[in-house]
DNA sequence: AAATAAATTTAGACAAATCTAAAAATAATT
DNA sequence: AATTATTTTTAGATTTGTCTAAATTTATTT
């Protein structure tokens, strides 16, 4: 299936969502991709004339299998095109997507799957999120929240929403990174934020915002 | 000065047509393109809206200075890439092209710079074409046209016209590749052919189109 | 159950990049 | 110099992706 480059960051974008939140809807996703809402529903009819989609008016939509398949191929090249940029150009990891947002687009399976194999098959990209192998097949790993993390329970820094810069540059800042060890010692109610001792690094307070968007698994 | 796809895609046909041609007309564009005459004419348009180029109806075109700079940037992102699939993915110098055809409207600089010095600040493409620096300069080789090498005299293979991968294809069958010792044993008039000897090859015989196609320095 | 609010879709417009067919300008032949 | 041929441009459509404003549907309040 050849796809544009508008309905690729569509599709990315609904597969994106339907992770974090179950049902996507039409306003969400407008927000998310910076358009209006007109656009979204020409678009829906657009990917669902391509048999991409399920999508009845008003109802709401959802990408079928194809779909899916599709988006995993997008995130796959994002993914690895991220990986290539920190691993081998020696960029910072908070740099990195927006010049993958355009590198994704350039769909050989050649390339990517050489790629892949100069960067050694790598499993996860620089913000944590694994990357799909050729067949699609994408390991998820059983990670939370911080927010939802156990008081004084050790953890390890799993991935942060990649979506923006600006989380990963304020980690760069408290010298949190993927695979950080972390402890939370004291949780405000007032606002969700959070006391947290990093392995190695003085303790530091995080707002709820940070806390929602840093996962960790259990250690 | 940000571009379209399509802009960059047209600067860079004009560019490369006007080294090989000195005059480029609609036409030929349109031919080289894939494209009507008439898209050429809007295009022509457009560009000269955008301080690219020097545009006078029925008269005539010619990229400017500026017009010239932006070309230059962009055939230097499509020979890295060119060099960085060869050099580091290892595919084969007649695939490289179509797949750079894309890579090339990434255009981070930061991004280029980096891929730059990773792959050692490489002189040339896989094809032998040089690579402009940062600032756009491009060291022209002292090369001419098979074709035009006196009998008997050795030479060195510097470079290949690389649209389209078919001359490449037949030059990998004769074994003969970018930096390959060369030189003629007979020209005959009837049809330009070339009888050539390629170091540690046995004696062969091209075609007058391959002989104008194939670049040569002297040795 | 009405009324109001929110979400979604349609209607209609626009810019970019392309096309075909016709017109206009230039070049080449007789 | 006229005629013919070639090249180039214009006129008018089409496709894709987007927008705003208005209409429609669904959800939430009173
Ligand atoms: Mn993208
Ligand atoms: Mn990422
Ligand atoms: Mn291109
Ligand atoms: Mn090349």
């Amino acid at each position: 299936m050849k796809l544009s480059e508008s309905e690729e960051n569509y599709i990315k974008s609904i597969y994106n969502l339907q992770i974090k939140t179950e049902k996507v809807n039409t306003n969400s996703l407008a927000v998310f991709l910076n358009t209006s809402p007109a656009s979204i529903t020409d678009m829906l009819k657009k990917l669902k004339s391509k048999k991409l989609l399920e999508y009845k008016k008003y109802y709401g939509f959802r990408l079928n299998e194809a779909g899916n398949t599709e988006a995993l191929k997008i995130i796959r090249r994002h993914r690895l095109w991220e990986f290539f940029l920190v691993a081998k150009l020696g960029m910072e990891w908070d740099k990195v997507h927006d010049i993958a947002e355009e590198l994704e687009h350039v769909s050989s399976p050649e390339l990517i799957n050489r790629l892949d194999a100069y960067l050694g098959k790598p499993k996860t990209d620089p913000h944590g999120d694994p990357i799909p192998d050729e067949r699609g097949k994408v390991v998820l790993l059983k990670q939370k929240p911080l927010k939802d993390l156990a008081m004084k329970q050790n953890a390890i820094v799993s991935s942060v929403s990649s979506q923006g810069h600006e989380i990963m540059e304020m980690l760069n800042h408290y010298g949190i990174g993927i695979g950080s060890q972390i402890k939370v010692l004291k949780s405000f109610e007032f606002d969700g934020s959070l006391q947290i001792k990093i392995a190695r690094k003085p303790e530091c307070i995080i707002s709820g915002m940070a806390a929602q968007n840093i996962y960790v698994y259990d250690n």
